[in-house]
DNA sequence: TATGAATGAGGGTTCATTCAT
DNA sequence: GATGAATGAACCCTCATTCAT
């Protein structure tokens, strides 16, 4: 029997398990689904057995919040990249803020809509804690307090200008026939600078 | 026991049986959520027998559809009762329609939420055919037409506004300390009027 | 409502009431097996109401059981009918009697895999009124007391003969390099006057 | 209360489970027949939980066909033995293959009927791999090289006698007076030699 | 004679989770 | 840490049959 599968357990630092059961599990939901994915399925797809899934997840919706959160990681990181790199300017900084959302949000969609509508009841409550608008809210505000555009309500404003831009890309893909990337950053540069009644440039 | 179960078949009109399933699936997935309902439940709540259900039903999902169409259609008709009746100006027309689509909102969020997000794998096709924003791009354009304003892409617009109101309410129900609906309308017809670059009333 | 779906009930002679529900039955049967069809779709086939069905049989089984004997029927005729035209002679009359039974079954196969084989617990049983072999056995009797042959136990030998006789055919059928009909006929034909004792002609 | 569940998962080598599975189900299909047994049924009697049948078997269907692989098995295992430990002589061999045939049969026709017309769509095709009629077809083609007969056709030959046996043991298991073992076994001896045209001993 | 809305028992199957090893 | 056999509640759906009209 030296041919049998190799039943070895193969002890792993748990970081790194924990990141393949997740990688196994985004890759598997991303192509059916979120209820439509086992748990066998996933411990299959990582090479390991049922009960290690359940050594590093509560449940099968734990896995789901934790790559929501390493999207939102992610996402955050690219944006205050750019930000910090671009302009000083506050019309331009809205510019940068478009157009990585923009990139990001179309290298990612499929991602995006798996850990954010995919499952849990359309948690209303979990958009207060969007990284994403909390800090399009303080860039707004401090472009106010700037001078560079008034505001009434700059956390409402920001959730509007958020949507409106999720909104449009998403239209877009799902259109016969979609924009093309840099159309698609200039209506909603354009739409952003007029809701804030920037002079367009 | 005058309780004793009544197993005569009570025949009613279809089209009332099948609102009440409706009526029943509605009120359950309202409660408790779309997956968490079964179909034992649904016909326990219409009082029907079980096979009943599925005279009226292809399957499960199949109620959730149409308590879509549903929805959507008695939104629509508010919209084109307030429009209808409303003023003839462009900027006031956005206005109603600003305030009937806020009201109806906050007077069906969960329903809405329901049909919109429950279930479904966020088919992003479907906004394609909402009936909602296919209207409000065809008053765009008919104002941009009447020389109300002047819109670079009167569909994407109307889709980025409309996802702006959409998120706006929903943020509001979701803040500690929700604006209200006054404010909440005043907010977001601001909003639109600046988009629009509509002179401020 | 002129364009109404035309709801008046047209009575029908029992007799071809009957008939057509055989007929829906027996065509949806050999194309989807007795289990896999439902009494819906028998009525559906037949254009009449679920519970029409019910006037004219007690059950689902009920239609196979009706099915088979008007299918024995019809065998027993042409067997009749053949063997009153045919040949005087003894060995002759076995000769007919294969070819026709070859030639029935060939043309009906699947009509008789239906009514023998598709339901009912294999009912052993049956094969003791299967008229066929009844006629058979009274065939071989009638030979034997004519000197034609000698059997030990008529009845057993036709049983014998008859299964044989089906087996061949039902093996031909499906193999893959089917035997042509004349070849099969000769085949058995050799094996009945083997088994017989009959001078192979 | 000693009854009280005993909940702990009590693992069993995979081949005891699998056959205590097939056990429960050959002897509820035996009582009940294959359609009125429920899986439900076969756990019970297994004394495993639901799931644990569908460990080891795709579908309910799935152990039938386990046990008719089963049954084919330990009948060519018997009919293997009787050839190796009888006679040499080619006569005599037959006169073993049906006595073996006649006896395995009656101590198992249930057995035989479950797993062969039990359920299945009549598979004709299945007889074609039916190893029994292939070790006769076999044996039939080394007598006729050893010239202990001659035969146009064993494949089709080897069909016939096996069906010829097959109805017999039935047709005389649904009679009234049913012959006697040695009754039964003496007359499909004689039609044998007679169809093998081998001088009756 | 004919209808067809209603019934509801019943069935097969899935799968998240546990726990003894 | 790792395993994977076992669990069993839960679920969706089918369909033969009935009966008031």
């Amino acid at each position: 029997m030296t041919g049998a599968a190799d039943k070895r357990p193969r002890t792993k630092p748990a970081e790194i398990r924990r990141d393949e059961l997740m990688d196994a599990a985004e890759s598997l939901f991303l192509r059916k689904g979120f209820a439509a994915t086992s748990v066998g399925e996933i411990v299959a797809e990582a090479d390991v057995a049922k009960g290690t899934f359940y050594l590093y997840f509560k449940t099968k919706d734990d896995v789901l919040d934790a790559l929501r959160t390493r999207f939102i990681e992610g996402f955050c990181e690219k944006l205050d990249l750019a930000l910090a790199a671009g302009d000083r300017d506050w019309s331009g900084r809205i510019d940068i803020w478009v157009r990585t959302c923009v990139n990001a949000w179309l290298d990612s969609v499929a991602r995006h809509d798996l850990v954010f509508h995919q499952h849990a009841p359309a948690d209303r409550a979990m958009k207060a804690d969007n990284l994403v608008i909390l800090r399009l809210a303080t860039l707004l505000e401090q472009g106010a307090q700037a001078g560079a555009w008034t505001i009434d309500h700059p956390r409402m404003v920001a959730v509007m200008l958020f949507d409106a831009l999720h909104g449009a890309v998403d239209d877009s893909l799902a259109a016969k026939t979609p924009l093309s990337r840099a159309q698609l950053i200039a209506l909603i540069t354009r739409f952003y600078r007029r809701a804030l009644a920037i002079d367009q440039g």
